[in-house]
DNA sequence: TGAATATATGAACATGCGCTCATGTGTTCG
DNA sequence: CGAACACATGAGCGCATGTTCATATATTCA
């Protein structure tokens, strides 16, 4: 039986994992560009800006995560994302961002 | 107008600020005290285990992301939940911690 | 097979973050 | 006022994280 008030640390550090894994803005850039669809390394480098080796890196984190999967398409590897809550999380983070903008501007 | 692919550099940051922000064990659970009511600073430290300083010092960021907000109460200040989107994203990645473990398992 | 292309990976480095320790600020009460 | 209590804050330290650079692996194609 949970008691409410307490989140004990062990499901504080897997919550933390996941709010870890979005909480860069080249990762989000990635996720924003996948959740469009499956996409290949090489191309989200070219969209992002950041390098191909950057772009690996981040996603080997994004896989770790099971946020996305991959699957090899010739030369290409091709990745999309592989998780229901992504898109809710995205969206409801984007959400409070605009409504800080709103709060600092008072 | 945005393009819808392209997420930009600005608010990317400002999404990652806000996950940031939850990405850490200790304010997790200092949240989910918090999201039980009005709470001040001991008796967080006292049912997390953290120091008062450590405690203190997580809370100043709550506060600096408008998570939270404080007033004092006599020798005391209490903190609670100022957000409207902080308990959506607590619960939407404490379900997605939940299906990870599933997901594991196989 | 060998060159070209696409991706992954390890090392190294700079930066950021969370904690402790010491101390400062603010409030109550004798 | 001055001691005790509640909280905030700055410095410093150890550790995690994101990037680059160099290189390894895997696939296609001439």
């Amino acid at each position: 039986m949970t008691d409410k008030e307490t989140l004990d640390l062990e499901t504080a550090d897997l919550i933390a994992m996941t709010f870890k894994g979005l909480a860069d803005s080249s990762r989000l850039r990635l996720l924003a560009i996948l959740l469009e669809g499956e996409t290949c390394v090489s191309c989200l480098a070219e969209e992002t800006g950041l390098s191909q080796s950057a772009v690996s890196h981040q996603l080997r984190v994004l896989r770790n995560l099971r946020f996305v999967s991959s699957r090899r398409d010739g030369k290409n590897i091709r990745y999309k994302i592989d998780d229901e809550h992504i898109e809710g999380l995205y969206r409801l983070a984007l959400e409070h961002s605009r409504h800080l903008n709103k709060k600092s501007e008072k």
